[in-house]
Order: structure tokens, then sequence, then C-alpha cells
DNA sequence: GATGAATGAGGCTTCATTCAT
DNA sequence: CATGAATGAAGCCTCATTCAT
């Protein structure tokens, strides 16, 4: 009765499930959630079903898990180069988008998952994801509102949607493409932000004079 | 074999096509491809297995049936928009994102379906619904191009990406919306024209000279 | 979209869901409900899984629909014999209790059933067999009531229990046996009853002269 | 192999493998033999699935440990009673019921298992509850063929297996109901061997001097 | 052509049991 | 001895699809 658990024992434990995590992450991103199976996840991962429902509850809470894990990690992302983007309001929604671009070039299982995964999820999922969508868009919205009449007047939410919608179809366009094909991440976190910020009528007056983005 | 298909029993088979595939569509657009069965649809429909398989190849060939059908549609409601919007390159965009943005709009089942579903639906389909947006988002580049240099420098195929992003997040949101809270959907269809125009860098110079979009 | 099914098939379909019943009686009866998988019966009843769920909703369902229609033909047979046998109290008890034996060894798969499994069936399969049984229990009781106080003071409830425990466990016993020792079902019947009309003190005062028991 | 087992060890682990069972005891006695899972003893026992089956081959060997334990404490209750009942067979018999039923009463948990769960167990435990069940039966059967012809003519395997029907099936029902709800044990106890009694011709001549029960 | 009964592959999940620590 | 992570066989059930009527 006492208690026994080693700490290598955590660590393998801990490693197990992360591995089981990503090769879900991996599966899930190249064949969406309803053509990945359990039984695919632990053989790729080289794992057992046992194994498998030792560490999830079931198939949704692997998905769950992923979203969520995910979720926190680009919010991370974002506040670090909000952070780095110092005052200025448009400065820091440039800076966010492009950071979201990147983020998701630089995962494009989990992005597949957020962006393409979008129905047929079961509400609990459908929620979580609606959550961290639903996040973005409320940052926008939030910043828009606070430029106030410095932009030209627009709904804030309808542009919100239209900006984020910018961010996800360039990344899911760019994910479609064979990795070969796909044009460096940077310019395309560029294209966008620059597309998004004439969207909302921040517009730079010198179309000359752009500083290189990092 | 004699031919003995009078003209009656075509027309019937036409219109016995057309009903199971109307209730197909409203069905995959409420409940996503995965979670509508084939018992449901044919149920539904008020028609049966059998005849089901006998109209459609299999589920994924409805499905195709559906995106295709909306693709043509659309292609006419644009070239109709398009037709009717004169001569001016700008003109023609605005009146093409806003008529798709109203067809989506006013055909939400199929709208759903070209916009949500779009995993793990084998290669066939998403090959179907590729084409649909790669149409668009073609088109869009083309006028892009066309534009030329009264535009800033940009990058035409992705500037495209971010076009029809706008649009396709915006009316995935809308629709998600109860139908008793959505915005007039005209009101969606400006709001996003002006966005993209603006997002391509063909603002408008006044300002003032906008009707109130409440 | 016309009613097509024949005669014919309407037939066929019965005798399959009924084929597929009485497998599901033996070896439920034979193994007990936990024993007994799906994949067993479909396979003894040269059936298939699908045929199965197509009759029976699930396996909790083919052995509610057992218990129920034994519980009903249980009880027309004991109408019969009771109306047969006239209109005296004592007589009617048994009656009954004898036609219960009887029944019950006509049947070994559905007595079985009924007898044995008690536990580990969730609640809705519970409630079945409890009706079941507590209708026995509460026909008892009510003719005890009713023959008042021609017998010696006794608690009704308590009586009609022992009652009834005294015919399923004979019954069971008895079932337990290879069928080749089995005694004859008569004697037992008989003898059950002996028992349980002098339990509840409704002794033969001449125990030399009793009748036959057809 | 030195060896090494010291008292203080045996004694811890003996308590072990006590307080897994009694807990086993209690689970199965809840919830039955399938409803009861391995995780849910140890569990419930602080103690882990390791330690479950260094003491125990398996889940039915638990099982048949409480069946087996239960045996004989309901023997050693007998033969006690017994001895203090004195020399009348009936008396004994009356004491050996009386007994039989309150131990029961005494113990829910195992009178459960030993009454109730009895189907889809495998041949081992079938055997091993048959042998206690069996062995009042014998016991019962034995006494009545002492009491030759003092009693009308029965058969006497049959009336012990009416005899113990009666106790078990009104344990049972007194289980079954919710323990504010039961009646006094003892008042049980004195109707089932009053019932009994009779059942075997052994009433008793005068009934109004009957005690009153409750 | 229409019908719907029949099929069975395969998905998700549980849980008894083993074994390395 | 104790622990609990790991395993995988096996159960239940769904649903796309076929085919006899």
């Amino acid at each position: 009765m006492v208690y026994r658990t080693t700490p290598k024992m955590a660590e393998r434990k801990a490693a197990h499930r992360a591995h089981l995590l990503s090769t879900a992450v991996q599966l899930f991103g190249r064949n969406g959630y309803h053509a990945t199976t359990v039984p695919m996840i632990v053989k790729e991962a080289g794992s057992s079903t046992g194994s498998f429902y030792f560490y999830f509850r079931n198939k949704e809470d692997v998905f769950a898990a992923v979203l969520e894990r995910f979720g926190e990690r680009i919010a991370e992302a974002l506040n670090g180069a909000i952070a780095a983007a110092g005052d200025d309001p448009l400065s820091i929604m440039r800076a966010a988008v492009e950071e979201l671009v990147l983020f998701m070039a630089a995962n494009p299982g989990e992005a597949r998952i957020l962006i393409v995964e979008t129905s047929g999820l079961g509400d609990a999922l459908q929620k979580v994801r609606r959550s961290i969508v639903a996040n973005h868009a409320r940052s926008v919205e939030r910043a828009l509102a606070e430029l106030g009449r410095a932009l030209p007047p627009l709904n804030p939410t309808l542009a919100a949607r239209c900006w984020i919608g910018s961010v996800y179809e360039s990344v899911y366009a760019w994910l479609e493409l064979p990795v070969k094909q796909r044009p460096d991440a940077v310019v395309m976190a560029h294209a966008v932000s620059e597309f998004n910020l004439r969207g909302i009528g921040a517009w730079d007056q010198d179309w000359g004079s752009r500083r290189k983005l990092r």
C-alpha cells in the first residue's frame, strides 16, 4: 500500500502518452477524424489498444486533447509575438497574424485538424474547436474596436471573420500543396497580414518602404 | 431488349433521383457526411435503399453529385452577376463576391457541405470540392492579374486565397448562427466585398459617402 | 413508393425472427445471459450479425423479448388451468402450481432463463423478470388472502414467497439433472403442490384417498 | 532460497488476502459477478492488480473462495444451531431452517452471491455453489428419511428441494427490499420454518396456541 | 424499376491477466 | 511482496452495400 511509482515510470508514462498523442495528431491531420481509427493510431505508434484506452478515455478524448493543447500553444505563441510587437495597435495586429500563420505552418498536423475538421465531431469536440477559433475572432474584434475610428466604418464582427478566414484558408491551401511546392511560410505570412491590414482599412501610406519582417 | 422507357418514366426517374439528391443535401448539410446514413436519407425521402443504389453508385457518389451540381449552379450565378456588372473590373469583382455570399446564404445546405465537409472523404470527393474552390480562387487570381498594377504589388495566388477565405469563413460563421440571429445576408455580402476590395488594395478614396451598414 | 411487401416476405421475416429468438432461448438457457454472445447466437442460427440487429435492438432486447413472451405464455397456461379447475380455491391453487411446474418443465430453456438469471442484467431486464415472478407471488398472495381464516394464521407475503420458491427451486434442480435422470414432471408437480398446500396449512384430512391428478 | 517469511509477514499476507476477499464479497454481492471488475475490487480495497493476482489465481478464484468460505461458515452455524436444539428431529429441523435464514440475512453480501449469482460462471464455480446447496438439500433429505413415517408419504428429494427453495426465495426477496422495508429477520425465519414444517406434514395440532408473529 | 431484408467487415471499447520495476 | 502500466482477445454494434422478390 506504499506509494511506489518511481520517477522513471512517471517519465515513461508521460512519454508513452505523448507518443500516442503525436501519432494521433499526424494521423488525424493526414486523414481526418473519421478516417483515422484507433487501431491505426496504436499500430502506427507501436502501442496497443489497451494502452490507448489507458491514457485516453476514448477517441474523442485524444482529439480534444490535441485541440486543447494546440489552442494553448497558439495562445502562448501569439502572446509572445504580441509582447514583442511594442505598443502600436497595428503592429500588434500584424505581429499576431503573422505569428499565427507561421505557427500553423510549423505545426501542420495540428493546423489541419484545427482548420479542416469542422463537422461530424460530436458537440463536445465542436465546442473545443469553436472556442479556439472564436478566441482568435474575438481578439481581432477587440483590436478593431480599440482602433476605433482610425479605421473606416466597418462591422467588427464581420471584419474579424474575414480576417481569420484569410488566415485559415491561406494556411489550408498551403498545407494542401506538396511540401516541395510550398512557398516560404514567411512570405505567406506577410502577404496575409498585408491583405488583412488593408482589408480593415489600415493600409500603409507608403508602398515602397516596407520593413523586412524578421 | 426492346427500348421501353417511355418519356413519362424518364421524367419520373429524374424526379426520383432529384428528390433523393435534395434530401441528401439537406441531411448532409444538417448533420455532415458521416453522421448522415443512407437509411436516414431514404427514410426522409420516402424512398428505399434499393432505389438509392439504383440512382447512385454509393454514398460518396451522392455527395459528389451534390457538390458538382452546386458548383455548376454557383458558376451560373456568378456568370449572371458578372454579366450584369458591366465592364469595370472592380465592379465585376465586387459583384462576384457579393453574389457568391448571397448565393451561399440562399443555399445553406449546399454551402455547409462545400465549406465544412472536407475531410476524410476519400480523394475523389476531395477533388470535386477542391475543383470548385480552386475555380473561385483562379477567377480571383485572373482578375487580380488583369488589374495589373492598378494595385499594390501582391502575390495574386495568396491574395486570391485570402479573398475566398474571407468569403467562406464569413458564410460559415453566419451559417453557424441560429437563423434568427443571422444578420441580413446583403449586409454581410457588402461587408465582405468591402474587406476584400480593400484587401487587394482597391480601396475607395472616399470614406464619407458610404451608406450606413448599421 | 408503393407498398410492396408480399405476404411471403412477411412470413419469412417472422420465421427468421422466431428462429433467432428460439436459438437465443436455447443458448441463454444453456449458458446464461453473459456467457451467450451475439456471434454465438447468429452462428448457431445460421444467420448474421446484421440480421440480428435488424430484428432486435440489442442483446438485452432479445432477452427481454424471450422473457416477456414467456411471461405471457405462462399467464395463458395458468389461466387455462385455473379455468378448468372449478370453483374451489384450493383446487385452483393446486391446479396453478402444477400447471406452472409442468409448463416450466415443458419449456426448459425459458424456464432456466426465468429462474436462474437474476443478476447482472441491467435494470430493464431485471424489471421484466421481476414482474413475472412478482406476478406469480401476487396471485398466490391474493389467493391466500381470499382463503382467509380457513388457514392457520400466516403472513401471506412470506408464504407466497415460500410457495414460489418451492416451485422454482424444484424445477431448477430438475433442470440441472441430465435428461435421462429426471423424474416424471407430473410426479414433481404433484409433490410440489402437496408440499405447498400443506405449507399454507391446507392439508388433506385423508392421506389415503388422494385423487388422481390428471 | 532461504526461508525468510517471518510470522509477522504471514499475518500481513493473510490480512491482505482477507481484506481483498471481504471487499470482493461486498462488490459481488452488490453488483453481481459480471458487473464487478478486478480494478473495482482492488481500488475499493486500496490494493493493486498485482496483489490481487498474487493472492488469487483469477477472478473466478476469488468468487470460489468467497463461496467456499461461506459454505463453511454456514455449516458451522447450522451445526451450532442444531447442537443447541436438543434431540427432537423436528426441533432440529426447525432450528436449522431458522438459523439458515438468519445467517443469510446477517450476511447479505454472501447470501446474494450464493442465491443469485449462479449462471454463466464456468463449471468450476457452478460446482462449488451446487455443492453448498446440495449439502443443505441432503441434510434435509436425511432428516426427512429419519423422520420416516411420522410424516405423510412424500418424496424426500423433492420435498427437500421445496424446503430449501422456500428458504432461498424468501431470503432473496427479502434482500431485494430496501433495507428499511425489510421485515424482521426473525419473523421471516419463523414464517419460513412454519411453512416448511407444515409442508413436510409435520404440522402443529393446535392453531390457537401459536405465539404472535409481530 | 422498386423494395427492404440480409450481410459482414470493421469500428469502438472493456477488462482479465501478465510482467517489468 | 507490491505496484500499476501494458497487452490483446473478444464483445457489442453500425452501416454501406447487395440481391432476391
